[in-house]
DNA sequence: ACTATATAGTTCGATATCGAACTAAAGGAC
DNA sequence: GTCCTTTAGTTCGATATCGAACTATATAGT
């Protein structure tokens, strides 16, 4: 039977599961990107493609759940890498628009291309299904972590 | 019916929900924990407490789950704030031992008690059952990445 | 219109993190 | 015993991250 409040005794755990999978998830693409890309960058050049648009700034640093000066850094070191562009926005005075390039569209590619053999080999040793099975309980988990944040 | 490579494709959704939980988390906690305490300092104290004797740094940081070099720099932090001792090891000449020390213990302690209504509130949002359906998978997952790793 | 508040973005200092390169000590091969 | 390899730990430079403080622009309230 499911004690009252077994979800209590189980979150802590949970959650440094969650937390050490994260840092080894992060080691283990890290090591497979093209040049000196890190995984916030690839997320930024993923969602920017994903979009099809450019976005500004602030609007990136919500997608990527990171406060607005991480993002200036990362925008930053994207910028130097050239695979991004900076143009200021032509309806608001204070914001920004980023956009791809094709450096980084290119980059983005094969930062995908590199990744798929990773991908192949974790899921292979899964057993069918695992995933499936617990993302929905994952999901959850993040909203309500998400709901708190505002 | 479940697909063959259901897997692979759900693997980089979940990956990235991970991620993102992982970082939701590490900001959710870090505001309740006492003073400057960060949730790699948290981490080390709570490892050493429940181990109940000194450590190598090398053992703390495998431990971890980061490099030597990251454990350098958070037992440095820990030390200045007083709340870890480090003296030499009397068997190994290459390496040290690291104590809690008491003012660590009640960090460590008070951190446990300011963190409690978090995991309160947050698991009672959570249906039934929830994590001790989807920790396995969890698991079994940070399984495979531990030993890709090696 | 004026003022107050909210929003976009940056800068700064601190911590965490990695990998590479390094020193020092231990262990093994012979 | 000497040499080679492994292991413990540090240092350095780069990136990511936060919160706090800041500037500049936009919006709302009156």
């Amino acid at each position: 039977m499911i004690e009252k409040d077994e979800n209590a005794e189980l979150l802590f755990p949970y959650l440094t599961e969650v937390m050490i999978t994260a840092q080894l998830v992060s080691n283990a693409f890290e090591k497979r990107l093209p040049g000196a890309m890190t995984m916030a960058q690839f997320g930024v050049l993923n969602h920017l493609t994903r979009l099809g648009k450019p976005q500004a700034p602030v609007d990136i640093a919500r997608a990527m759940q990171v406060r607005k000066s991480t993002m200036t850094s990362t925008l930053g070191t994207l910028l130097r890498a050239g695979h991004i562009s900076i143009a200021p926005s032509e309806t608001d005075g204070r914001a920004k628009v980023v956009s791809i390039t094709e450096a980084g569209r290119q980059a983005r590619a094969q930062a995908i291309i590199n990744m798929e053999p990773e991908i192949r080999q974790i899921s292979a040793q899964l057993t069918p299904g695992a995933l499936a099975g617990s993302l929905p309980q994952l999901r959850a988990l993040r909203k309500i972590l998400d709901d708190r944040r505002n």
